[in-house]
DNA sequence: CGACACCTTGAAGAGGTTCAAGAAATGTGG
DNA sequence: CCACATTTCTTGAACCTCTTCAAGGTGTCG
């Protein structure tokens, strides 16, 4: 795959402004090209990278789903994240030069390599790119925020709820519908997320069901009462 | 209070290592001389900014000790982070030029502040910095991260017990004991990180104190078996 | 010294987990 | 293409951890 395919690719591709900087100059994208060194697919289930792995490079997928996830040495597990199309993984491995997560392709994806090293040269000279870099930590930084209040102070009903209002959210940012969506994940996986149960997760998916606020039919979710939904993230101001 | 004495004080400063890159060259001191541009001191329980407030520049304190919390409209609350001398706060604000979280002196303290625009322009030409950039910011994700395991998947005495080491190690890397601590923060503010309530966390305290693992009176805490401390966190191999 | 914030402890209750069994979907190999 | 194995999901019942509510104790600061 040489440079000016992927040149191109960057330039047409439907997922620049979820990824990109937006106001880059003719020049700055000359700059750019080069950032993107290469492409990967990866098979559904498979490590784009684990933790441990020398870090080398953030990578922006192109399509398909992602988790990533931290484990300790006695054998504890927690999913940190979700991240679809547009989205940016590995920058948990900067700070010590490898990876101290893992990501797992929970569909079939691919992604767009950005070695890190080329990142660092670039954004000091595209000062646009230096910002974007900036945002998309602090983003995530914020992102995990959001989490912590969730596992912290939401019980079991405001806490699917309210990762199903963001998963459908950011779907909808992408095209998708706002009220359907297939999970791409397990029970287990989201209730590792979500800090419950498996059965807890299915449990409150019935609940929501009964009280008319979603469809679930395995992991196909039709959101019926996308407000309801939003009230019962919001309600309770009790602390 | 002129720039030269800041430079003066970073060059002096004993927290250099703690917040600044290393293997600086002399000329890379003189450039990030007017890095900071100045100091402010936070009064006990006083914001250093607040959600909401117009992000400008990021902070490393000098001496005190804050706490970070994020806010829903609807009044949840969630403490996301203590940070003590030579640690930086202030990255939330990156993304959306604005913060997203409260920064509360928990003792009198005092920052160094850092104009966001100066660290932007500086690092550009000092790649040393660059890369220090980053790393704290991947440090954050990194942290977060730990915390999410911790919330999503450790029980209370865990949680406690994490808790604990934590700070201690972090004050031991300061040169202060490895056994006895100060909490410079409520047992609702605990409580509160570890997405438990304070009775919980004062009952957990009772009971690490009642099996010989700490000394606890008031704020003031021993730790008097760290290995026992540890069992607790590393054992419950069982997910 | 008195007011206020903070901490401790008990008892009852709720929410989520655990264990268990069965159903539904998915994938595999013949 | 079907049968079988496997994974995933659902639901029930008992249990346990943490919360809630309440009261009293301790420390601190003006």
């Amino acid at each position: 795959m040489n440079p000016h395919s992927i040149k191109a690719a960057c330039f047409n591709c439907t997922l620049r402004e979820l990824c990109m900087p937006a106001g880059l100059t003719d020049g700055d994208l000359d700059k750019l090209d080069g950032l993107v060194t290469a492409r990967r697919k990866i098979k559904r289930g498979v490590p784009l990278f684990a933790n441990g792995d020398q870090f080398t490079a953030l990578y922006t997928i192109r399509t398909g789903f992602f988790k990533t996830s931290v484990t300790t040495e006695s054998g504890r597990d927690q999913v940190t994240g979700f991240q679809m199309a547009g989205e940016i993984i590995g920058l948990d491995g900067i700070v010590g030069d490898h990876h101290t997560c893992d990501a797992i392709a929970l569909e079939d994806a691919e992604v767009c390599v950005m070695p890190y090293s080329r990142i660092e040269e670039l954004s000091r000279e595209v000062p646009a790119l230096q910002n974007h870099v900036h945002k998309m930590m602090s983003r995530e930084i914020v992102r995990e925020h959001g989490v912590l209040l969730l596992l912290g102070s939401m019980r079991a009903e405001e806490r699917l709820a309210a990762f199903l209002l963001n998963l459908v959210q950011r779907l909808h940012a992408r095209g998708f519908s706002q009220t359907e969506l297939v999970l791409r994940m397990t029970r287990e996986e989201i209730g590792s997320y979500l800090g419950l149960k498996l059965e807890t997760v299915s449990r409150t998916f019935s609940k929501f069901a009964d009280d008319g606020l979603i469809e679930v039919k395995q992991r196909h979710v039709r959101i019926v009462d996308a407000r309801g939904l939003r009230g019962i993230v919001n309600k309770p101001a009790c602390n």
